[in-house]
DNA sequence: GATATATACTTGTTTACTCAAGCATTAATC
DNA sequence: GATTAATGCTTGAGTAAACAAGTATATATC
């Protein structure tokens, strides 16, 4: 009698899956958008984000800690990062008067300016990456990211 | 008359928005993993990618260019990845007895033995963080997720 | 079949992050 | 209102990655 071998690795669950497809689509989005905003504007898609984040709060600017969560940096990691850019002025310190401890990351008028150049360019980026995707659900697709992501309401 | 002012920045497109809920949602989802992994056994879910992207290839084994690919790791990263896991003897190298420049990740029987018992954690917390997302077209948006990933027949 | 080019991998160096610890300020508790 | 706890941020030390450069082997070209 013949055995049959199967060593073929159990399928795993959609939702690791999912993850895991999740992690590649990331890292390669990123790698891409990382090269042409540096070499366009000399800033990394973290960066870019950073200013987005910015732009959008009301008043252009943001305590530190909310600007990690949206990040997905730590407190320290922020700090660290707004450094270089709070020295080519794209993001400026500002105080709050009521709390001594907070210290705003607020985006400048050359920060807004560069934004705006660098979004037509990481708008580009984006379309061409998701030019084989099916656009049916996309809307919905794009919600579940947030989700995952824990956003609501008061930290879009 | 008075002038309604409106700072409101504009609205960025659809595609943006996605690549910034993309890079937060992996940004959450690898920082859950890595914690929970890291805690019971040992391995960041970099780690845990890389086993189960051997696992599942034939032979249980993969070229480090490849291995690279399917982590969004340069080559560099991949060899330094690989040799805590080589040392704890979850993966060994093997030579390509047609092509000496080639150097094989391999996956252990220990490695195996590790890799079966994280699927099982990983897949909880997959499972945890989709808990919200619409089951709907779930399928369909972890399609498009591959597809991002420049994921093919070739190298699933 | 010698030379040029490409591929697979590793290593030195730098950068960007994390974690742990610390300081300053505010809020809570008694 | 003094003490304890929590919050916001920064800094020192360690780590994981990238990039650039280098080695070794294989393939293509002439």
């Amino acid at each position: 009698m013949n055995e049959i071998i199967d060593d073929t690795p159990a399928a795993i669950s959609p939702s690791l899956e999912f993850a895991l497809r999740l992690a590649r689509a990331q890292a390669t989005l990123v790698r891409r958008l990382d090269q042409v905003l540096g070499g366009y504007h000399g800033i990394s898609f973290g960066d870019f984000m950073l200013l987005h984040y910015l732009n959008r709060a009301p008043g252009g600017r943001l305590r530190r800690v909310d600007l990690a969560e949206r990040q997905g940096l730590t407190a320290s990691g922020v700090t660290r990062t707004l450094l270089p850019l709070e020295k080519i002025g794209l993001v400026e310190r500002q105080q709050d008067p009521r709390d001594a401890r907070v210290a705003y990351a607020a985006i400048t008028d050359t920060g807004r300016e560069l934004l705006n150049n660098a979004v037509v360019v990481a708008e580009q980026i984006s379309k061409d990456l998701l030019r084989n995707c099916p656009t049916a659900h996309f809307d919905e697709l794009s919600t579940a990211l947030g989700l995952i992501a824990g956003m609501n309401a008061t930290n879009s």
